[in-house]
Formats: C-alpha cells, structure tokens, sequence
DNA sequence: CGCATAACTAACCATGTGGTAAGTTCTGCC
DNA sequence: GGCAGAACTTACCACATGGTTAGTTATGCG
C-alpha cells in the first residue's frame, strides 16, 4: 500500500502507544469478548470456543494465554471491572454524602450498562456454590462492601444522628441487598424499574437529604 | 414374605391413597430430584442424566416422561413450590398486617431451606435472557408479588398513614428488592445476615409496628 | 389370565466441550 | 538479517450432552 518509509511513520511510535506486546493486546481483546458473553449468557453458558471466535482466535490460542481458561477468564473480567468500581467507591476525599453520591452515579451507570450488571447479578448468585470458581471472590466482594457502607452510614449518623437506633452495619446489609434486588428486577422488567430513583427514595428513608443531588451527569 | 391375602391388604388401598400410577410416582420422583439438584448447582450446569442418574432412572427413561427435557422439568418445579407460596401470601382472610407477617413467616422458612432459595436467586438471573425457558415466568412472578405489595402496603398507609408520601408501587419494588438482595448476600454468608431481621428493621423503617409478632413458629 | 399399553432400558448418534501435541507463522530484539 | 521465542493454527483426544430408535419388562384392567 505505501512505501516502506510511510510504513515506518503509519506504525504506532515505539515508546508511549506501544508498550503493549501484541499479546497483551490479544490478551485484552479476550478478555474483552469474555466479559461481553460473560454478560450476554452468564458464565457457565460460554464456552473457550465462544470467547475465542469473538476475539477471532482459536480456542487453543485462547488458552496460551489464558492456560486456567475460563475460570482465569472470568476473575480477569471481574477484577478489570473492580478497578473502575473502586477508584469511586473508595475515594479518601470525599466525605459521607459524597460516597451516596457517588454510588447514585454507579447505579446510574449501571441503568446504561445492563449487559455487565447482568453479569454480576447472576454471577453472585451462582457463585453461592462453594466450589464455584468466584465463590471466594463475591464473599469478599460482598464483605468489602458492607464495610465500606458501614463506614459511610455510620458517618452519617454520627454527624446527622436524627434517626436514632439505625446501626450502620445492618443498614449497609439492606443498601446492598437493596441495589442487588433492583438490579434483578430491572433486568427483567427494566421499563418497570427505576434502579437510581428507589435507591433515592431508600436514602429519604434514612433521613438523607437528596435534594440538590444532580439527576445525571453524562 | 407374606400370604396373598395379607400382601392384599399391605397394599394401599385403590380409592384413597393409590390413584397414583406408577408412573405418577416417577414423575414426582423425577421433579423432586431436579428440584433437588437444580437448587445446588442452578438449571444451566444441570443435565438430564444427572437428573435421571438421582431419580434412578436412564435418561432416556426421564425423556419418556417429560419429553421437553429440561426445561418441562423446571417449569414443573417451579410451578409446584409457587402453588405454596401463593397459598400463603393471597390468603383472603388476612389483612395487611397478617400479610406482612406471612411475608416474615415466609422469610423464615427460607432460611431453613438454603437450596430453594438458592435456586430461585441462581434463576431469577439467569432469566433475564429474553430466550431463557423461563423468562416470562419470572417477569409474571415479579409483577404478580409487586402488585401483592402494593396492595398490602396501599392499605397500611390508608388505616396508619403517618409516614405521608410514601408510594405503595415504588416501596413494594423496594420490599421486593430487599428480599431478593439479603437472599444473595445470604447465600454467600449466611451466618453473616439475619434475613428476617433485616426485613423487620425496614418495615420499622417504614413505620409498620412488629413487636409483638412470633419469632418463630416451627 | 391375558394382553394392550405404559414404563422403561440398551445402544446408538451427532454435536459440543475442555484439553493436548505438534507443527507453522509471526515479532521483536540483538 | 537472522533467529529465539512468543503467538498462534491444525488436528487430534476423551468425554458429556441432548436426542432417537428399537427392543424389553412391567402394570393394571377387562
């Protein structure tokens, strides 16, 4: 297509774009073609051989790379995704309000991004076999979690404290179960369900004044 | 072992207790155990010969009586334990208060049977796929509790109305919702959440007085 | 009793699965 | 340029799956 000297300048510049060997990239696209069946079909209706043809691979390419193969796959996935979650939910800066806003802004993404809370709804829920290959990792997740909103909330009460008897602890456990729930309605039914206005309405409950919060942010 | 006629009489009598054919009685025993293995291991990861294998019988022997496979069989289990369920929660004599409380009892019971539960968490997900065989049953089973609900909660708010602008849909999704999440999170650390307790703590929240009701009743 | 029919089983099939081995092509670095 | 090693592909394997067919055994009713 073009001369050998225009070849040289069209490839990406050595030092910053093209630190990724081209397995890394690889690497990434399968991990990527994972999480969209993964989210699609949940994780044990895909095959290596579904994943491989999505990253236009072959399935015994996919496993030099990935030599735990799906299981490895799937803890890619979900840690790839925790990264994102965490940089928000765990944000030293932000005070206690702040962390509610944020989660808001969580559920709002999540409302755009059904195929990966499709995901993890039902991941966390066929992880509760032991020997599932996330058992371990939704445990903590989930207990990682209820601390964090424990924190959060008992933040709240401290400083708010109008709602007298409400332990942080226990209400962390309903804010969770409570967006958990939502989620699997709104899967099933996501015209019927308003995923951020009932987590608002739950913390109007618990006496947190909402008013002022922006409605979407995108 | 015994004479003719004495084996005439150990025989269940033909009126009453034997308007099973045999066939009926595999067939229960067949359901039973895909409720059985369907609750440890979810529907996906479950096949006909292991069904088969736990009702002892060949698989082809199981095809003979559910000839749909799989997913016949589920529709059946599912069918069979909401045929309780509906007993229980649209009880005409209750009002909203012997509702709720039913909703508790029901909750208690759950957390005596871990692997129903499990297997209505593990579906409900995975039924979120538009093809899964039982996709439309869920979105029914959801509108049909949320509507329950939402009667329930529309007459507490009626009699007791203190707590003003609270929206019988909107908390019946939230109620729902609830339950759903503190399943998860159950089944993952069951010595970790109190179910019950937790739904006791939000209709508190809610305003619905529950001293007084049962702790248990086994 | 006897016999039609229900209730199976044994044996097969095509297909899809995870996994391995051996060979080929490509990359990137000296 | 050339070459070691990564990045694959092709071709297998053994096994499990859903489903069918043909034959065997049991049931229960006239």
């Amino acid at each position: 297509m073009t001369s050998p000297d225009l070849d040289h300048v069209a490839d990406d510049p050595p030092p910053p774009a093209r630190r990724y060997t081209k397995g890394d990239r690889t690497k990434e696209r399968i991990v990527e073609a994972a999480a969209d069946l993964f989210s699609k079909s949940g994780y044990l209706a895909v095959s290596q051989r579904d994943i491989a043809a999505q990253a236009e691979i072959t399935h015994a390419g996919l496993l030099h790379h990935f030599p735990g193969g799906k299981d490895e796959l799937l803890m890619q996935v979900l840690e790839r995704r925790d990264a994102d979650d965490a940089v928000v939910l765990f944000d030293e800066h932000l005070d206690a309000w702040g962390h509610l806003d944020q989660t808001v802004r969580i559920v709002e993404r999540n409302a755009r991004t059904p195929g990966l809370v499709a995901l993890y709804a039902k991941l966390s829920n066929e992880a509760s076999d032991v020997n599932h290959p996330a058992h371990t990792y939704f445990r903590r997740r989930y207990e990682i979690l209820r601390e964090h909103f424990a924190t959060v909330l008992g933040e709240l009460v401290d400083r708010h404290g109008d709602r007298s008897a409400l332990d942080p602890d226990t209400v962390a456990q309903q804010l969770i179960a409570l967006l958990d729930g939502l989620q699997t309605q709104w899967l099933l039914a996501p015209e019927t369900i308003d995923m951020r206005a009932r987590l608002v309405d739950f913390l109007a409950l618990l006496g947190v004044d909402t008013t002022g919060w922006r409605t979407d942010s995108a």
